[in-house]
DNA sequence: ACAATAGTGTCTGTTAGACACTATGCC
DNA sequence: GGCATAGTGTCTAACAGACACTATTGT
């Protein structure tokens, strides 16, 4: 038996304070026309479905090496019109600004959190569900929200990031020194951010041997 | 383009102090006769690929619904000399009387941990390297290890499990403890287990509400 | 009674969390 | 200078970890 194999990558983004998902118009049937995940089939040249993935997603936005990670598969004979498919899900995070200078215009970012999505196809609501469940358990005790942030942020603004993506609010003091601890940043040199009539903030980057791992060091930063 | 999709399972176990893999021997080509994880192809009738996963590991050792998780895809055009291929990974944990029980008479039994294993087929030493890594990670904060007892087990037995799965001393009091906060574990009234001229331990079961759930509350078990 | 492990009590250093405080840039 | 936010200091309650103690069984 040969399933249809394919790859769905669920782009999130944080946007007025929620996670966002980018669904896609589809081109071909099934489904013509409707909105989706952007997903495709493996090619002969990919070297693994993370390529696959990393290709359907550059095609489609542009966007190249953003954070990317798979979630877990979805599979069963019902869940494809065509018959018995598999599909590997992945999630990726990016800035909200990455998006917003793509130059995809038929794309569109609905919010992923709860209220429950409706009308998308094949199984596609659940395979976001599971995504932002995902990055929501795995923000309380990693640094994966960086992601969701400019090459260069201020700690304020990160200290917003994962309040919207943990739905708690976090002491700003705490915060802090959890991010010192764990010694994660690094101040980006005389650069600062400000919005308004106040101090501005100083910036910060990711130091790049945290680039694409996950800190598990300590017991996360909830606080 | 259609890829060659399978699925593997990496059925761990605690023996001799160390998880062990059960590896069997393969039936037909590519590698026939050579040790190989548990796996095979999805049948029309699976109605998800955690169900054929389940049917082979049934098929192939007579074992039903043991602790089952998918772990990740491997994937790529040269793990299997047939071609493209993607193989969605398993694992699965159970005790050791589970195994020893079993009627397969073809199965072996090969220490999972460093050092690493040599001479499987395909990529399956990756597959069990990430199975194992992902138990051990897993069991730092959650009841994942109390799968790879009986169904009634001490508190003893399961201290000596968690040390054995983290490779670090826990200290007995504080982890009877943490057991007791975590309200994983019911008593079995009047049941104790007794090896040797000493005092026997009282018998525990995993409430009903965890049997397949992790339990993340707290900070962990380790302590 | 003794050996050996099961099970409990208690102390201490660390840490998460709350909250008051000071610093600084922009108007 | 005042306002608004950036950033720091400090107190407290909770918890992890260490370790000494008591309890209970088989021999």
């Amino acid at each position: 038996m040969k399933p249809i194999l394919t790859v769905d990558v669920v782009l999130l983004t944080l946007l007025e304070g929620q996670l966002q998902a980018a669904l896609f118009q589809r081109a071909a049937d099934p489904f013509a026309a409707a909105w989706a995940l952007p997903g495709g089939f493996i090619h002969e040249e990919d070297a693994s479905v993370a390529d696959a993935a990393a290709r359907v997603l550059a095609d489609k936005t542009g966007i190249v090496s953003p954070y990317l990670e798979e979630l877990c598969t979805f599979s069963g004979p019902c869940r494809d019109p065509r018959g018995w498919s598999l599909t590997v899900a992945y999630f990726a995070l990016v800035a909200p600004e990455v998006l917003l200078s793509a130059p995809a215009s038929s794309l569109r970012l609905v919010p992923a959190g709860p209220p429950r999505l409706r009308g998308l196809p094949f199984d596609h609501r659940d395979i976001i569900e599971a995504a932002v469940a995902r990055v929501r358990s795995k923000s309380a005790y990693s640094s994966l929200p960086v992601h969701l942030c400019n090459p260069t942020f201020s700690i304020p603004e990160l200290h917003a990031v994962y309040e919207a993506v943990l739905g708690v609010p976090l002491d700003r003091a705490n915060f802090r020194r959890k991010l010192e601890d764990l010694n994660l940043l690094e101040e980006v040199p005389d650069e600062t951010r400000g919005a308004g009539r106040h101090r501005p903030a100083r910036l910060y980057r990711q130091r790049k041997e945290f680039m694409h791992a996950l800190s598990v060091r300590g017991r996360g930063i909830g606080g």
